[in-house]
DNA sequence: TAGGTCTGTTTGTCCTGACATAGCTTGACA
DNA sequence: TGTCAAGCTATGTCAGGACAAACAGACCTA
């Protein structure tokens, strides 16, 4: 439509089509584009705001990336029906509780460096018997236990502190590390809890537990992280969207 | 490295970048492309193969939104440590299963068209009351059962037989009928079984189970598909990949 | 030796221009 | 009146060029 305001600020570091994108994704989420309404098209909006047509793709492109806009050649741009969820994105549950506005806190109930094992030493890329960090922390939410969180983490970081792991989650502190990370793959799955983890839950003795086993890489492919973690399937689900292109 | 061979076919109606990021990514699955080896920069790989620069980086893009390589400014692309997964696509657990070389087979347990009720009707945006499909199949692999797949489906697709659902799965069905799936948004959960689907799954009374519910878009932004899924959680596990750009 | 600075390399962003192709509409023709 | 073809519209693909910014390593200085 047409009634679409994009301010657009050349002068500032943030891409320009980093700008529009999240310009439309806010006109969607406050309702101004609503589900199944059409947007101009291509031509017409780059022309409009002043820019050429590969970057007004690029914004769109985003989106549809994201699950909130779908094309058809020779028809246009839509807007997806249905409800808002946001995707999930590339952070850690520390992250998600906090921009739900939760306030998560965390107990450390292992902190050791250890020689990897063979199995640890394969995902972290690492050789057998190097030192890595391994951790295990209690994390609770509204004065709830959620999870369970078992990690790993290759030489470079060791000197981690269990202090700063209480205070700021696991990813913020390695991105204050300057660690750039870029791809991670998880495996969600489900099993009964041991008695030791339902007792650390809260949870009745054998109830079903969602699990998820993480290894996250840097912006060199280099391992910075392996995780097994297990969480109160009655609080907690992962959301996911997938896209086809 | 230079010993890439990748072979373009101009006249085919395949895009070009396609092509190059397939062969890349084949490269990579032979050993030919180690983890961690860096490829040429992309202004000589373009001029190497007889493209445009954009379009190298098209096909380059491609590769790093699947999770296979990683770049970083002033430095390169490298291909991604650790064990080559596929990652998920937006397939249906039949079509997964035949991929894997299994041979899924299907019981029908339910197969009826019904007034949508008012949360149906919510999440496949249509109006309560509509008449819709819903089903209720226990799905094989292997002679062993594997999950109890209930799904919706609007109007358009109430003349689906069951026949035809036992021999070619929800996804193949729908395909064929020119539906352009384009984005789903799932949801992953555990719980107990219910005493009916243990007894189904041929598991003991109360296990774990692994839950995903599941809504599907067409290219045209419309819901086509709601889906309630159960899953052994002995025997089948989720696999994301998630990438930050 | 320790520190910062410069420089070359590589990816990131953005532009203009062109043609191809899929979907839909419209109109001509049988 | 029905059907097929032509044309219009919007997105898809591809080329080539320009400048910016981040990074790593060499170099130079204190």
């Amino acid at each position: 439509m047409s009634d679409l305001f994009v301010d657009l600020d050349r002068s500032s570091p943030v891409p320009l089509y980093f700008q529009v994108a999240r310009q439309i994704e806010q006109a969607i989420e406050d309702g101004k584009l609503p589900p199944g309404s059409r947007l101009d098209n291509e031509i017409h909006l780059a022309d409009r705001l002043g820019l050429s047509r590969p970057t007004m793709r690029r914004a769109i492109q985003q989106l549809v990336d994201k699950g909130l806009l779908v094309r058809k050649r020779g028809v246009g741009t839509q807007v997806v029906h249905g409800q808002v969820t946001r995707p999930v994105e590339l952070t850690s549950l520390h992250d998600d509780l906090v921009q739900h506005g939760q306030a998560p806190t965390t107990t450390v109930l292992l902190h050791e460096v250890v020689g990897a094992g063979d199995d640890i030493a394969t995902t972290l890329t690492v050789a057998p018997g190097d030192r890595v960090l391994h951790t295990r922390r209690l994390r609770f939410s509204a004065g709830e236990p959620l999870a369970v969180l078992e990690n790993w983490l290759p030489a470079a970081f060791v000197d981690l502190s269990a202090e700063a792991l209480v205070e700021r989650g696991l990813y913020q502190l390695l991105r204050s590390r300057g660690v750039g990370m870029r791809v991670a793959r998880q495996r969600i799955g489900a099993r009964r809890g041991t008695n030791e983890e339902c007792t650390l839950l809260d949870e009745r003795r054998g109830s079903p537990l969602l699990t998820m086993e993480r290894t996250t890489h840097d912006d060199s492919g280099r391992a910075v992280e392996f995780g097994r973690h297990v969480y109160r399937a009655s609080r907690y689900a992962f959301e996911v969207t997938l896209v086809d292109r």
